[in-house]
DNA sequence: AGAATCACTGAACAAGCTGTACAGCGGGAG
DNA sequence: CTCCCGCTGTACAGCTTGTTCAGTGATTCT
């Protein structure tokens, strides 16, 4: 388990540059081609890399406020629960976790105003005690998951 | 701003095969192939599709342990704090928010015991204030945006 | 109504990439 | 010492990409 550091140039070139293809990853790296496709089906088998898919934006898509709603649930009501949210367009990740509350979701609205009709609907659920929600306001690091390839490489490498 | 449903179809089309290519799609779609790469390029130009790049996985990457910190922070001092957390690879996500706590942020490590190594590197800074930290067990409801591309695409559409 | 604008279609072309296979080489494990 | 695995370099056919063009239909402006 882990990559090497082969791997993590791999992955950081992609993701810098995503339209690049094998043969240009190839070519950067300084290693033949057939290692590069070697390495990506091997990072994808190993689910290392789970594909390629779009990445979109939300706010874009006229979906520009982000919450988080941390809920309370009700005793034995947790897989209704999820069931409910999952049925939320707007829920766009939930987890279980300790602490607080029980449940914690990432919801996105198309305003503040709308945040409201939103979260009307996730709790308005009969298994849902509490919500408490909190409005991103700025968002200074986005998701990224390079820093930790990084350091994945370089901890498996030596 | 706003998808049609044509925009929907190639969104959901590419996140379930993300390796087919822009013939495939006008095939599949019973477009043509300028209309598929015309799409493509405004949906990018406009920021709906940031990117192709890969998608990692961190628990196959060696953190399979996700949590939730709330940051409470000492006036004046969050630039600082931004920085600070911006260095820390297992900090994947930083927002801002209103509510209980000042900012909330996603960290993952290789175990429990890890996480604790990692919340210490993040609270061990002056400007925080206290620190609250849910670990998130289960995972119901992985980040998705297909629901909301849906909804996006049929609300435009009429 | 007439004209212009825009998006989609279908076609064409050269260029380049992909998938795949093969033999050779080197390092690490048994 | 030998086996196994991974990397290299090469080769080939097939297909996709990027780009351009003219034609058509719908929508909008004059």
């Amino acid at each position: 388990m882990g990559i090497d550091g082969l791997d993590g140039q791999l992955i950081e070139l992609l993701t810098n540059e995503p339209r690049i293809g094998v043969l240009e990853c190839s070519r950067r790296l300084g290693v033949a081609r057939g290692t590069v496709q070697a390495r990506l089906d091997r990072l994808r088998e190993r689910g290392v890399i789970r594909g390629f898919g779009p990445q979109v934006d939300p706010a874009a898509l006229g979906y520009p406020v982000t919450a988080f709603a941390t809920l309370e649930i009700k005793q034995g009501q947790g897989p209704d629960v999820r069931a409910h949210l999952a049925t939320v367009p707007e829920v766009l990740e939930m987890h279980t976790t300790t602490g607080q509350g029980d449940m914690l979701c990432r919801i996105v609205a198309r305003s503040n105003a709308d945040l409201q009709r939103v979260i009307d609907r996730v709790v308005v659920f009969e298994g849902i005690v509490r919500a408490a929600t909190a409005i991103a306001m700025e968002n200074p690091v986005t998701y990224r998951v390079l820093p930790l390839v990084r350091q994945a490489a370089d901890t498996s490498g030596g």
